[in-house]
DNA sequence: GCGACAG
DNA sequence: ATCTTGTCGC
């Protein structure tokens, strides 16, 4: 499968020509499993202890921060096993404002930068943001794992669109809830766009965790994304790549001016 | 016109 | 996303 930069998502488009590129990317986008590794063999540090695999898939975290009003700092932290083996970053100028439904555009040229500073290359990226859980079903995941052509996955903290199929309030840890497409998607009604992850749960009765809005980026399918999602949450809510991205692009704001 | 709306 | 006080629970 090749990669598609000429589908590579710039601001500087207009809103009439970025969302027809979207439509372009959700029919370029494979939302099943087509991997070339063992998505059982994702874990979490504790869990690959035993062995120090150089042969477990690399799975790498994006997410951004941002500088001023007119700068973002994308950063990607790659790890294998449980462990990080490479991090990167990259600052760019923002272009446009943040608009729902096109968050690609605003942050792709950032990430895309970050990608490009990372020597190792990831099996599998995991995104703060929607995959098919998107109007055109061409969320930032999606968007960046057909240009790139990488297996990803988005991992959003609410829902942009589609509906669950029951109660999302206060699930078990472990569970999930299916999100179906409604009139918002730009698919049929029905059609499975992801699932809402409960990766963490409090005891009490009072107090709750929200769930986690796990969608297919590009070459994974729902069930797949779920997994993978829940197998990296050991401690915390979010995939510990994921966490690690979050935390990177905070800090290496004092390694810019 | 009104409501909905990842980060 | 970012800011920031207050509150709950272990």
């Amino acid at each position: 499968m090749p990669t598609r930069p000429d589908l590579a998502p710039e601001a500087g488009l207009s809103r009439d020509e970025m969302e027809p590129l979207q439509r372009e990317i959700a029919d370029a986008a494979v939302f099943e499993d087509d991997v070339r590794f063992d998505p059982a063999a994702i874990t979490t540090p504790l869990e690959a202890a035993a062995s120090a695999d150089d042969s477990a898939p690399i799975v790498a975290g994006v997410d951004q921060s941002f500088l001023d009003d007119d700068r973002a700092l994308s950063a990607v932290v790659a790890t294998q096993a449980g462990e990080v083996i490479e991090r990167a970053h990259a600052v760019t100028p923002l272009e446009i404002p943040y608009i729902p439904g096109l968050l690609a555009f605003r942050e792709g040229g950032p990430i895309l930068a970050a990608l490009a500073e990372l020597s190792v290359d990831p099996d599998l990226l995991l995104f703060d943001g929607s995959g098919r859980i998107h109007f055109r079903q061409a969320g930032i995941a999606t968007h960046v794992g057909v240009v790139r052509d990488v297996p990803s996955v988005g991992v959003a903290k609410s829902l942009l669109c589609g509906e669950p199929t029951e109660s999302t309030e206060n699930l078990p840890a472990g569970t999930r809830v299916s999100i179906e497409a409604n009139s918002r998607v730009d698919a049929p009604d029905g059609t499975l766009l992801g699932y809402a992850v409960q990766t963490r749960q409090y005891d009490s009765p009072n107090r709750h965790i929200n769930p986690l809005y796990v969608s297919p980026g590009h070459r994974v399918g729902p069930e797949t994304a779920a997994d993978v999602v829940q197998a990296l949450s050991s401690q915390y809510k979010l995939p510990e790549p994921v966490r690690l991205a979050d935390s990177y692009a905070e800090e290496a704001k004092s390694l810019v001016e």
